[in-house]
DNA sequence: GTCTATAGGCTGATAGAC
DNA sequence: GTCTATCAGCCTATAGAC
């Protein structure tokens, strides 16, 4: 079962044990073109007709692997988070101060919202789950991973805030969970207003997601 | 015609002309029950009866006021751009340095944001509106014009923002455009969190607008 | 102005051939 | 593993009674 794979191997990610096996190549193929079409027009506006239309093949071939289409957002979505996980738990281990620290979590997660838009953006969408109304109690379980997952995420921020705060490096008198969820806002935000370019090199997207990680938290004066 | 009325309504207040005819009653019951269901389940994820079943009636009495589905969409976006635009014209107007009312602004598009929560999470939503795929040529006239709202309601905090470098109260290296983007992406997502509870008085939400302003204009350090 | 009834189209999911 | 065929349900929008 191709759910429980991907299941098995993202939670030993998150865990920080590597080496489970890459994902089958079919299931990518079909990945990639579910976080496409669940981008560009949303859950309820994606047919699994479309999928397998862009996928150049019928929609047999997409319920071999995925029983709903429920579950093949879910396995978009948590693809997209494990993406985001591990571009900021590398940020957050590197050392610094806790503000230091801090500008480089949100800048790696910036980068990793802009070269991933699709899946990232389907991340964003998936902040309303609870309107897929999951039903089957094993959406459910992975409904509430899935929430876990992106609470933990929100929670590593607030963490080197407030360890910021400790170091002195950071305002004391912020509201930290306000604070992060501003700065998560921001760098969100993206996954609406952000589209490759032709022209858009590595160095192009480093460059812009360092200068909004800066404006995040050094502010505009 | 009840669109037009309100097109011509919102149309006049943008232009700052204000003693139009307010929407009749039974207009506004329907606006705000769509507001709630769209904000809860998403457009294709809402059904007219859906709404109607919150007003306590049948879908007859929405096509009555509404040609669609789409139409009805449409004007819950416009009267939730309204009232944005409202707040910000109004926190623009009132003079300081540059710097002083972008923060102002910014405040006051928070404020709006809490104390309209399902109208401007409709237009966070809106964001995507070529996913209604918008057939009509009406509904494409009303589809530009939304567009073209948001984008000026974006370019007034790019105005400010540069007369705040002009006036030295903002730091000149900054890419104007992508900092206004963060700006409004950590306001914007309050849409997508924030949820008013039962002991949220006004001034509890004045403080958390000022907060987070605060925060996006002067960073966290 | 509001309701009931219904047409007509689309979509998620399954069954079975190859 | 992939395809074709198909069903059953839901949803938008309209027509016409009251």
């Amino acid at each position: 079962m191709a759910n429980q794979d991907i299941h098995r191997e993202w939670a030993s990610r998150i865990r920080g044990q590597e080496g489970s096996e890459p994902l089958a190549e079919s299931v990518v193929e079909i990945l990639d073109c579910a976080a496409l079409c669940f981008t560009e027009t949303g859950f309820q506006g994606t047919s699994i007709d479309d999928v397998a239309r862009r996928l150049g093949a019928t929609k047999g071939r997409i319920y071999h692997y995925f029983r709903s289409k429920t579950d093949l957002f879910f396995e978009v979505h948590r693809e997209g988070m494990k993406r985001l996980m591990g571009a900021v738990i590398e940020a957050k281990s590197a050392g610094g101060t806790g503000r230091e620290t801090l500008q480089r979590m949100v800048e790696a997660h910036a980068l990793t919202m802009m070269q991933n838009v699709a899946y990232e953006a389907v991340v964003v969408q998936g902040v309303h789950l609870h309107r897929l109304s999951a039903t089957t109690p094993e959406q459910r379980v992975i409904l509430d991973e899935l929430m876990d997952v992106r609470h933990r995420f929100e929670q590593m921020f607030v963490e080197v805030f407030e360890a910021a705060q400790a170091d002195g490096s950071a305002r004391q008198d912020a509201d930290t969970s306000l604070a992060v969820k501003g700065m998560l806002g921001a760098v969100n935000w993206m996954a609406i207003w952000y589209r490759p370019r032709q022209d858009d090199s590595l160095e192009t997207q480093q460059a812009m997601a360092r200068n909004l990680a800066t404006l995040q938290v050094e502010g505009i004066g």
